[in-house]
DNA sequence: GTTGACGTTTACGTAAACGTCAACTATATT
DNA sequence: AATATAGTTGACGTTTACGTAAACGTCAAC
């Protein structure tokens, strides 16, 4: 087991791979390749040229991983920019290491309170839509004129 | 206690006041009077006017209160001008109310998958976080700027 | 030699829910 | 009368994360 794969038809591995595509990218994360460029325009990614084509090496695709991943943690564009632009330069990550972490202990504090939100909401919520239930049922059996006023 | 209350200084109580301006409103909801100028351009409330000064009446606060409640919960203006509107037509007021159940449990399904959703970024940033600070403590042992437990 | 697929850039559009600002009016107080 | 206070309208600004259209280049395939 020292290659990744290797099945008979030489598919090769996405690891494998150099260089890719913007839209073999897209469709792998699952996102348009507007979205791709969006974010270059963000400069958070800056694949090189061939001409004007974009080629994403695999850093660069690596990038779009955690930019993506970032998203889905509920992190501005911005922040992500910064975690990523604090993270290049050589020498000591300690720097970039306490930004994300700040970050991320942020926003997780930011989710747990929605979460605290959320849940009431989803409480409130069930509550209405027993009343709602109940009126309902009330009203069937009642006839035309029983508006029970509820604002 | 018939009354709801009636202390020495004849304070009036809110829930005995006909008419509000704009401003008594919006203080009392914590929204700015633009916000609330804002739901009467997108139909939300209709008060009367003295001139061109809008003169909520109780039921207008009944409906402001209504908004406010809906926006906690997370449904759009829109679809809480559709609930609103549903109401006034007299008569059966089934089809307002079926309407809103089903929009209640839409939200309800929405929440709950957001919550989902929140449940697993917050594992995973739990996760992050602990294995940033792992980094961030071997490095610091590692190098001369010892700076243990981070702020 | 044309078709089609894919790429590029530039720039404006969208959605939500307001905020901000300017200019104006109306009423009340000093 | 002048100022203060509260209200009005309209238009444009803000934020985030893209979508969409225009107008064009490029390249391989048929």
């Amino acid at each position: 087991m020292i290659g990744k794969q290797m099945n008979a038809n030489t598919k090769i591995d996405k690891d494998d791979r150099v260089q890719f595509s913007i839209t073999e990218l897209a469709e792998e994360f699952g996102v348009t390749s507007r979205t791709i460029r969006f974010y270059e325009d963000k400069g958070l990614v800056n694949p090189e040229r061939d001409g004007t084509t974009r080629i994403y090496s695999r850093k660069d695709r690596g990038r779009l991983k955690i930019i993506l991943r970032g998203r889905r943690l509920g992190f501005s564009l911005q922040d992500i920019k910064k975690m990523l632009d604090m993270y290049s330069p050589k020498g000591e990550p300690t720097g970039q290491l306490t930004f994300t972490l700040q970050k991320c202990e942020e926003q997780l504090e930011k989710l747990i309170a929605q979460r605290t939100d959320i849940n009431e909401a989803i409480a409130e919520l069930e509550d209405g839509i027993a009343q709602l239930r109940e009126h309902l049922a009330s009203s069937d059996s009642a006839a035309d004129g029983c508006k029970k006023t509820i604002a």
